[in-house]
DNA sequence: TCCTGAGGTTGACCCGCATCAAAGTTTGGG
DNA sequence: CCCAAACTTTGATGCGGGTCAACCTCAGGA
């Protein structure tokens, strides 16, 4: 699955499994993203270990005091609030090269928990180590002050989306974001899996299961994809663009969500 | 109506206009909150003006590529999207102590633009002279960090009741943030004028004028509230709670909105 | 192999809120 | 002082999507 990315490695070495960024295909996406190789040298002495979180495992829960962001090496996590009562708010989905735990760094602990969707590899840094690096590498510092912001502007992104789209919208909004996030990613923007259940993706997009299932028929009927259990195709992005950007497309489309979304390869990261 | 907080300044005095946080009745809010008299010092430093923005002015345009934060000294603003389109979408209202312009350091410029529903002051600080003096100061770094992650936490919390509550839940979750954050500044946390019109509170909420308008007076039917224009009374906070938590008083109320937001004082900042 | 439970699809019904409409109220400018 | 525009309230109506329910498929375990 990941092959395509991991494939830029030398080969899979010791060095690989000690060292972290300074061999890590990612490093076009995550946290080094920008700095040189002698900054990255300095990262990877603060990237204390690699962890491994199997299908369904938490990374890490609610409440937990866990001073530690953890970068996606390998796989696919959700976010969401503590699964206690049944149903639970997912906040976002999380892929390679993307960063967790942002939450937790405000003190008081994390205010929500992330559950690995399949089997998967986080990088854990201590987050005293990273600041106290940063202290040293301004290019570092500002790296993260990057993530960090580009967080919020996402936030706003979907809270632009849970306030005014339609169901139709929304979902079409969701393929399209995970869509781009595959492709920067190396992989197909069009032909992927989707990692979550309908129920997941319902309750990051503030509906219920049953109408995510309606919209996948409905999208099926038009054409607009090919679905089969978890399997996607998005065989008229086009057409999707224009539905996730708002119902008239004689509108100007200014401040629509992928006006801004698209015009660069923003993605998440 | 500032009064309160500023009458802790020794007076209005010269230094007071120069100078900034050593000063600012805000300290306990803002940006230095918690940091030393020495360090808050360094931070006059690099406050480098005071600007006044009059009611339905902006503070900054989205697009524009200023790289500054600016901090609420007096006044009110809203966060939204570019009022070109007419109705435009509310991000957030933001009080005295509070940090504007968090969305703009990813680079690209502000995704959004904010606009002073009164006439208001903002004191403004360069991105980079904040960057570089954290490098020398741990705690500002810190400080800084925790502000970044508390406005994801904050937008998280924004997500859920846009997600999962009803019309009558989101305007009483909106009534308690504004009687909280209030509170913490010193004002009553049960008697204030709304400085946003109706239209401005349905779009922040997800909501149109026309249901806020009614909830309203539903709100005051019920005695729960007086309102008269923009003057409100919240006249039973523990029943406000209740319909904020959710529907059900029976449920444990383990992971509503308030049951964190309400633990501890964390309001906004 | 069957059994079981989780996940997915589809239908029927209806409620909450959007939408359209109209009238009252306040504010600010000439 | 008056007028126009902005804001607010309230009513009538309709639809999008929530809710309840039934059935199907698939994966994993005994």
């Amino acid at each position: 699955m990941a092959a395509r990315i991991d494939s830029a490695n030398p080969a899979f070495s010791l060095e690989s499994l000690r060292a972290a960024c300074s061999t890590c295909g990612l490093v076009e996406l995550c946290l080094p993203l920008g700095l040189s190789a002698a900054e990255i040298e300095r990262i990877d002495a603060i990237v204390r270990r690699r962890r491994k979180i199997r299908k369904h495992e938490a990374l890490y829960h609610a409440g937990t005091v866990c001073r530690a962001l953890y970068a996606v090496r390998v796989g696919f996590f959700k976010t969401c609030d503590p699964e206690s009562s049944g149903s639970s708010r997912v906040f976002g989905f999380h892929m390679a090269g993307e960063l967790l735990g942002l939450d937790g760094i405000a003190g008081g602990g994390h205010t929500c928990e992330a559950i690995a969707l399949e089997d998967s590899e986080v990088c854990e840094v201590s987050f005293e180590d990273l600041e106290a690096l940063g202290r040293e590498l301004p290019a570092l510092q500002k790296r993260f002050h990057q993530i960090l912001s580009r967080e919020i502007q996402r936030d706003h992104q979907i809270m632009r989306v849970l306030a005014c789209k339609t169901a139709e919208q929304r979902l079409a909004v969701f393929l399209l974001d995970l869509s781009e996030r595959y492709q920067i990613r190396g992989y197909s923007p069009s032909s992927f899996y989707l990692r979550m259940s309908r129920e997941e993706i319902g309750s990051y997009l503030g509906l219920q299961l049953e109408t995510v299932s309606r919209l996948f028929s409905n999208f099926r009927k038009r054409g607009l994809i090919e679905v089969e259990r978890r399997h996607l195709n998005l065989t008229d992005l086009p057409e999707l663009l224009r539905i996730a950007s708002g119902p008239d497309p004689a509108e100007s489309a200014a401040s629509g969500f992928f006006a801004e979304a698209g015009s660069s390869p923003s993605g998440r990261i």
